[in-house]
DNA sequence: CGGTTATATGTTGGCTGCCAATATGTAGCA
DNA sequence: TGCTACATATTGGCAGCCAACATATAACCG
């Protein structure tokens, strides 16, 4: 997969990997990769800021989790951010049909 | 639809319309428009550097039609431009799975 | 005939958003 | 004592599309 393919598409990511619970950045990566069969590795100059960015805009909040001396920043959604995820998963069916019309028109659809 | 949305897709967006026949920059536009109910909008500035591209490329060869004092250029789909297209369809389901097995986990699926 | 809109092609500059590279530190294992 | 995995973070770069601009013909309407 080309590598800035995600783009417009990763806050949607990051809200669906924390849906099924809270995940700190690095685990987030990993989950990424797991469950797109490895298709997606996303990059730590990625992810950081992004979810910080979400953070800021409320739809994730974030709690240190200590482990003897490692530091660990656990991230959840928040309410906004499940009406987030909701909304960019419709954003999402919307983008793939409207490609998907042009790329494979119904045999029977629009002349 | 944001703006840029076709970002990274619009190669596979201009062979598709393509494909059932040749159509000039400003007909391309309005097909786009149409077979994706409205959702797309490309612009002048977009597809015309990208049919330039294309053309460099060998997916598509174009000619000048002159009707009376008006000129288009007409592109039409080389063999190379079918293969392409045929990639891109591959490298488009490939995407949408990929995203989608994030976004949308089968509730059955992976854990 | 004069104005407006549709048709038609093209270029230039700019910005968004992700990545690559880099930096820093802990922990476990050989 | 070195290597790898775990863990977080910042900076600079650039690909790729758009907005704005430039230009010209043709059709329609009053």
């Amino acid at each position: 997969m080309k590598a800035d393919a995600v783009r417009g598409h990763l806050d949607g990511l990051l809200l669906a990997v924390l849906e099924q619970g809270p995940l700190h950045g690095y685990a987030i990566i990993t989950a990424v990769q797991r469950r797109s069969g490895g298709a997606l590795d996303l990059r730590t100059g990625t992810i950081y800021p992004a979810l910080n960015r979400l953070e800021r805009q409320g739809l994730l909040a974030s709690d240190w989790e200590s482990t003897g001396e490692r530091r660990r920043r656990s991230y959840r959604l928040t309410e906004s951010g499940r009406a987030g995820l909701a909304e960019r998963r419709a954003d999402w069916r919307a983008f793939t049909a409207a490609i998907g019309s042009v790329l494979d028109p119904a045999p029977g659809g629009a002349t």
